[in-house]
RNA sequence: GGCGACGUGGCGGAGUGGUUACGCAGCGGACUGCAAAUCCGUGGACACCGGUUCGAAUCCGGUCGUCGCCUCCA
């Protein structure tokens, strides 16, 4: 290939040359949400992250040789605990869940992976691989219907987060502790009382645990060994390392994913985002509140995917604006070529900062072609931004006829009363522009319908 | 306590042994009745202390500071 690819490797801890297993089948696989609440943008950074691998990939490898899957989480407590807490069977969360995802990363625009497995759908399987960890030695039930992974019989353990087992001993959570060999052992399978969703299986009726949702799919979808397997990097420890030993040990020893990248994590002006502080924005908040998809696209491309991105509005107006300027001198179109620049930054370690440095570069030198392509790919060319915020038609009426009288005043060099209008319309979220002749006007985010209605 | 990341101009944010990152804001100018928008120009930086080097913001060591993981979490 002419341009080798670049990526940081969290199993190495080194930027390592991309070799695909088989370059006509490239595999990838994400941890996708666990569907019981509304997307937060944190939730929105791997998915946009990784949206851009795979429109890489695809560009490098060509499309019908990358397959991308992203898992749905759709057995856990926390939905169980949703559905008790609403009296609604948990199918009802996670369906109506499920659509918001889709609705939300689609305003996003982010493409949609080839698979999204469920894990509802893949007991069987996960249920197959417990059973096949059973009987190689490395997993073990017990008496009241758990079934362990037993960490000390996979001597990678920890390999991938950088940790030793007798490290990890210290202050690990109490938690089945008479039942369990080791406390670091991790659940495969639990039992379900009456009221949460169970599953009949040779250790009674029950749920898998976490961790082995990921491997079961993943095996059964990509095969054994892929190619990358990314997610937010306080996956790596513990979801990520236990995949690892079940896939590992469960698939004959054989390596799982050759490549792994994590994903920084992400704060809210400047605090981390948290539910008790009460600063949990979701993708959802940020559409009602009028900002563009691909806006909150190019904020959250400028900082590099394994810095950790502290979220501001400041910087999403300021991404609203620069799209906007981009996107009145081009038009949309089929993506083409991606600039050598852009695609140079890209394949060293997705380089999405550096790109977009690249792409004001092209606007300054009125590469508009190149700069189209580019905003092609990167899913910044939207007529989304090209659009000010609706405001009724009657309205749009009334402030044209204030429009009409602020230029009659004008040409009667009536200028206090000229200036009157346009403060009382800005106050009001109005926006008038004077270009030679003509007049124009927009309304911005700072729309105040009821002050325009007084006016 | 263990592991790890980071500290770049007012803000955001790349780069990385030897020429300006860049964007936004600021300032000056053009345009305008005045603005807004746009265009042109422009100042300003690499946490601190040592070391290596002809030369370090960039490598090494230390100090201070911020943050993350070790528990469900993207």
């Amino acid at each position: 290939m002419e341009t080798p690819l670049f990526l940081y490797n969290s199993y190495s801890r080194t930027k390592e040359a991309f070799k695909p297993l088989d370059e006509k089948n490239i595999r990838m696989y994400v941890c996708g949400p666990t569907v019981y609440d509304r997307a937060h943008i944190g939730n929105a950074r791997p998915v946009l992250v990784f949206d851009i691998l795979f429109r890489l990939l695809r560009y490098l490898y060509k499309e019908d040789n990358v397959t991308y899957v992203r898992n749905i989480t759709d057995i856990d407590d926390k939905i169980n605990a949703k559905a008790l807490e609403r009296g609604v069977n948990i199918k009802e969360v996670t369906e109506e869940t499920i659509g918001w995802f889709h609705k939300d990363m689609d305003f996003l625009g982010a493409l949609r992976p080839n698979y999204e497995p469920r894990a509802t759908d893949y007991v069987s399987q996960m249920k197959d691989m417990i059973s096949k960890l059973i009987s190689l030695s490395f997993a073990y039930p017990t008496e009241d219907g758990h079934v362990f992974f037993e960490v000390e019989q996979f001597s990678d353990y920890g390999r991938l987060s950088n940790k030793k087992l007798n490290e990890l001993k210290e202050g690990v959570r109490i938690e089945n502790e008479n039942t369990k060999k080791n406390p670091l052992d991790f659940v495969l399978w639990k039992p379900s009382n009456a009221e949460e969703p169970g599953w009949e299986s040779p250790w009674g009726r029950g749920r898998p645990g976490w961790h082995i949702e990921c491997s079961a799919m993943a095996k059964d979808i990509l095969g054994d060994q892929f190619d990358i397997h990314g997610g937010g990097i306080d996956l790596i420890f513990p979801h990520h390392e236990n995949e690892i030993a079940q896939s590992t040990c469960s698939n004959d020893m054989k390596k799982f994913a050759n490549f792994w990248l994590h994903n920084g994590f992400l704060k809210i002006e400047g605090e981390k985002m948290s539910k008790s502080l009460n600063n949990f924005l979701t993708v959802y908040d940020l559409i009602q509140r009028d900002f563009s998809g691909p806006a909150i696209r190019y904020n959250m491309l400028s900082t590099h995917y394994r810095q950790p991105l502290d979220w501001k509005f400041e910087r999403l107006a300021e991404a609203e604006k620069t799209l906007i300027k981009w996107n009145n001198r081009i038009d949309s179109m089929d993506e083409t070529e991606l600039p050598r620049q852009i695609l140079n930054a890209l394949v060293d370690d997705l380089n999405t900062p550096q790109s977009i440095h690249e792409m004001h570069q092209l606007f300054n030198n009125e590469k508009f072609d190149e700069l189209r392509n580019a905003c092609t790919f990167f899913g910044f060319s939207s007529k989304v931004t090209q659009e000010s915020v609706l405001i009724p038609a009657d309205l749009s009426e009334k402030v044209d006829k204030l429009v009409e009288k602020r230029n009659n005043a004008r040409m009667s060099k009536n200028f206090s009363l000229a200036d009157k209008i346009r403060e009382d319309l800005l106050s009001a979220g109005i926006i008038v522009k004077d270009s030679g002749q003509e007049t124009t006007w927009e309304s911005s985010q700072k729309l105040r319908i009821k002050k325009l209605k007084e006016l």
